[in-house]
DNA sequence: CTGAAAGCGCTAACAG
DNA sequence: CTGTTAGCGCTTTCAG
């Protein structure tokens, strides 16, 4: 590969003059020229590995989510790397599994390779953030809060659990159970706390029994749902409380003949592959990729120099119900 | 962040001596033992940006895919990512949207910036890889086949095609159609090829009229099972060209009360979450995560020097059928 | 086995 | 506006 010094012999001028050809910095319209035409001919691109190693920083950002199968966080992910390759940034992909020690491992990874900022999904309220936030590189928490003061990019969860709730209400259901993550994940239990909400506004009462806590995964879907029937009184309804869990709900359900609307479901946060008709269950779906872009630019922002105080940003999920109401 | 200057002066060593201790180079027990301690003190890691000008090479690999959205591709770059950090590799995501341009410029960065290798499912046919392989990087192509002399990783479409034929034919159905992806792709024509296969080792007239192209997505796979259930003579049985077609037959399917078994319905590809039970539908299950573990191992091997002429490895798709024939 | 020293290619003072 | 120069932190000959 060509080098500045190449670029700066054949357009005779010093190195520097190339590299503010490359930065934007002021250069007579002459030299720029020469500069450029030099560059062009000999397949010039500036070499990123010594730009870093001077600037402390490279062009590349950290995306640090559980689990990139969760088409929850795929979608999030496209959305960071829309924007960051628009902006000249790559993005290193980094599935953490919900691991802590696997998490801290990338983030010393992004230290070690002066990437210029992280944008994570943390793994659990232990997750480790000083060493990164001690380099003083920006961070962007997405999805979960953190105890740390750094920007975030949230949603309301409460909001959507009691949007999924009011809207089998609205269809006419009449016992609505709640299927949740587990409790002490507090997206999950805002959630549930969401459709407690527009129960008792409903004037409803709240059946403990139908409140129950499980892992996010379509297994514990399917396990609760199968507690769910088996109940001397089964509900007639179900929130289900993240995408897997509905899934795992809806199957089992099918498996019964219940199909929805026959048993009404809402799912918090979108299935993107069902092979339902896609109205035949409510959804809230949730911004994924909203909360994608926005983190992203929130980063590039940081990146860029911005200074103010930690802002985070609360995101709605979109209700959309069933069109084929009971 | 410490340098190695820093824990060579704590540990009274050269710093050379610091490098050969995180390299594995030979080092006396006791300067090895007074390096550790030292960088342990520091919370020392080795700068990356620094290594990577030395070196000419950093440990980053690029995943050029055309959209991580597919779950088919997120299901691969999965399998990419798992084997690449076991290795102390990173992966940057590189969505191409299946177009040439976007492609190049993401080659010119993993240029740019060293990277170690590339892994990529080709935007088109005419993909330009001439500019990365000029650099001698290695490189390997997934899912599909390229003109260049490089490794690659794909399956076996046509078996794919025939296999699920074959499974409809095996529960009985009469009246086995198929929809596939565009027909000048040509993973597309080879899955149809194989459908044809099967129907004809079974002794089966191909009807044209149940051979149906249309695009990759569930919007084509809607449309054209519409078309067929719309026919004098509908078929009673599907095989869809991918999972997204898959997903796309399902839903109109369930939509006219047909919800599977009830039509069959074979699908090349997994469908990650469906709200099916699993037992309704054949699946030609794709190795989509051991095709990115196959490639990013090769790719692994490469960097690490292996210089052998160029390898093929073609895998075969795994039938899950249906429990529940008719 | 170990240390000294020379860069990898670029940027950012600092002069001019 | 432009050139000179000194590193960024690490690896790797080359001596010893």
């Amino acid at each position: 590969m060509a080098t500045i010094y190449d670029v700066a012999e054949l357009a005779r001028v010093s190195p520097a003059t190339v590299s503010r050809v490359f930065n934007g910095t002021n250069v007579s319209p002459e030299k720029l020229a020469a500069v450029r035409a030099a560059a062009e001919k000999l397949d010039f691109t500036p070499n990123r590995a010594a730009r870093t190693l001077r600037r402390q920083s490279s062009e590349v950002i950290a995306l640090v989510i559980p689990d990139i199968e969760n088409p929850y966080f795929t979608e999030m992910a496209r959305g960071v790397e829309d924007v960051a390759s628009e902006a000249g940034y790559s993005v290193v992909l980094c599935n953490s599994d919900a691991q802590v020690d696997k998490e801290s491992t990338y983030l010393r990874i992004a230290i070690a390779e002066n990437m210029s900022g992280v944008i994570i999904a943390t793994a659990s309220e232990t997750s480790d953030l000083d060493p990164i936030l001690a380099t003083g590189r920006p961070v962007v928490a997405v999805d979960r809060g953190t105890a740390y003061d750094v920007d975030g990019v949230v949603m309301s969860n409460r909001a959507a659990g009691a949007a999924a709730a009011q809207e089998l209400i609205r269809a006419g259901y009449r016992r609505i159970a709640y299927i949740g993550g587990p409790s002490h994940i507090d997206t999950a239990a805002e959630r549930a706390a969401g459709w407690q909400d527009a129960l008792t506004a409903a004037g409803r009462a709240i059946d403990p029994e139908l409140q129950r806590f499980s892992t996010f995964g379509v297994e514990g879907g399917r396990e609760v749902m199968a507690e769910l029937l088996a109940l001397p009184e089964p509900p007639d309804a179900v929130v289900a409380g993240n995408n897997l869990i509905g899934v795992g709900a809806i199957q089992v359900l099918t498996e019964h003949g219940l199909t929805p609307p026959a048993v009404g479901v809402a799912v918090i946060g979108s299935l993107p592959f069902t092979t339902l008709s896609p109205n035949a269950v409510t959804v809230v779906r949730l911004p994924a990729r909203h909360m994608g872009v926005t983190a992203a630019r929130m980063l590039l922002e940081r990146i860029r120099g911005d200074d103010q105080p930690a802002r985070m940003v609360v995101l709605r999920g979109e209700l959309r119900s069933a069109s084929i109401p009971r």
